[in-house]
DNA sequence: TTAACGTTTGTCCAAACGGTCAAATTTTGC
DNA sequence: GCAAAATTTGACCGTTTGGACAAACGTTAA
């Protein structure tokens, strides 16, 4: 019926594709869709071109399946926000996971700003549908919390969009970050640094 | 003994360059230098390639003018920042200023993020240079105003990057603010709306 | 051992790319 | 009005790109 079938693969296939995907991540996040090129990604992957399409058959499907395991890991944390939880504590935690995720999947951050600056082509769909969704839930949390008096009362959605633009700064904007804080205060603390301020900002 | 004169241009030719940068604007903010093409901006701005390659040298050219123009709108704000001001007014103002820039030029936004996005390979001496001389120079004045009360305690680095972060979002998000506010609350009020809270997160 | 299957690569192709050039056309200054 | 200068374009070039293909090489299991 369905005409698609997970297709069986070998042991090689598996490991090959997986580092395939980690090259491609590593060149897509610089240089974008269009500023990316099959050879790059072959060379970082160490295989021929015509051995990696392969792998994949052709660029899209490459940048397609980057894409799809990419939104999953990035509406983990806020699904995680729980509606019967401490409202400060939930916000906090929010707020440090995903400054982990900025600290620990920088290049997962770029290819999501890169793909978003660029009008979202691949992945309007699913902004409409699956992360509207989303924020609309946490949002009416959010702002019940708020009512209630445990939340400082603003606009819920420009305190969602306030939080990810903040945090994902430091992986987007890392470049920035790095030479307007010099050497010394642009080492490892940076994120650390971060996180303090952010609780501070979000929750003081 | 400077070697380098300022040429002499006809009417034509400051016009038609002009045409190019805002073609070339249009079309780089979204795909980038290197997923950007000649003749992608040539047909944006109603032109043969040829005719395009006669008024710049090359694609190098187009795009270095234009972040030479665009780094002078980016530090304008910031500089605008006065020491000897009320505090609460100047971030105040600081805030409007870089939202109304987000409503405005969101194309040099783009322009701007995809070049840090690629790790700044242009620009990069400027950020070190100038900009961190900048940020360093109004992160005291922040500093002090703190410290005299007249704003909360935090981090003035991390202030002033929470400020871009926040302002810059809804010109590099843009779709995806849009997305998520869906079409009622998305509309042309929703920078109104962002400067609000933005002043409540970051004076109230 | 060997046949079947999975993997890898050199070679090739057409389209797209950045850029050149000479010839044609238009504008300008006298 | 006309010559010189400025502007525009079609045709072209070498290179890069995404992708196809068949032949060669490895692996596996009967």
């Amino acid at each position: 019926m369905d005409g698609k079938v997970t297709p069986k693969r070998t042991r090689i296939q598996r490991e090959k594709r997986e580092l395939i995907r980690e090259a491609a991540l590593e060149v897509f996040s610089q240089y974008g869709f269009r500023g990316s090129t099959i050879d790059q990604i072959a060379e970082a992957a160490g295989m021929s071109k015509p051995n990696l399409l392969y792998y994949f058959k052709n660029k899209e499907e490459i940048f397609a399946t980057l894409i799809q395991r990419l939104l999953e890991t990035w509406l983990a944390p806020l699904k995680e926000m729980d509606a019967e939880g401490e409202p400060q504590t939930e916000i906090r935690s929010y707020i440090r996971r995903k400054i982990e995720m900025a600290r620990d999947f920088p290049r997962e951050s770029r290819l999501f700003a890169n793909e978003i600056l660029q009008g979202a082509p691949r992945i309007l769909p699913m902004l409409e549908g699956e992360l509207k969704a989303l924020v609309d839930e946490k949002a009416a949390v959010i702002g019940q919390w708020m009512r209630e008096g445990k939340l400082k009362k603003s606009d819920p959605y420009h305190f969602i969009f306030a939080i990810w633009a903040t945090t994902q700064h430091y992986a987007d904007f890392d470049v920035q970050v790095r030479a307007v804080l010099g050497p010394v205060r642009g080492g490892e603390g940076r994120f650390e640094d971060a996180a303090r301020f952010l609780e501070g900002l979000f929750l003081g």
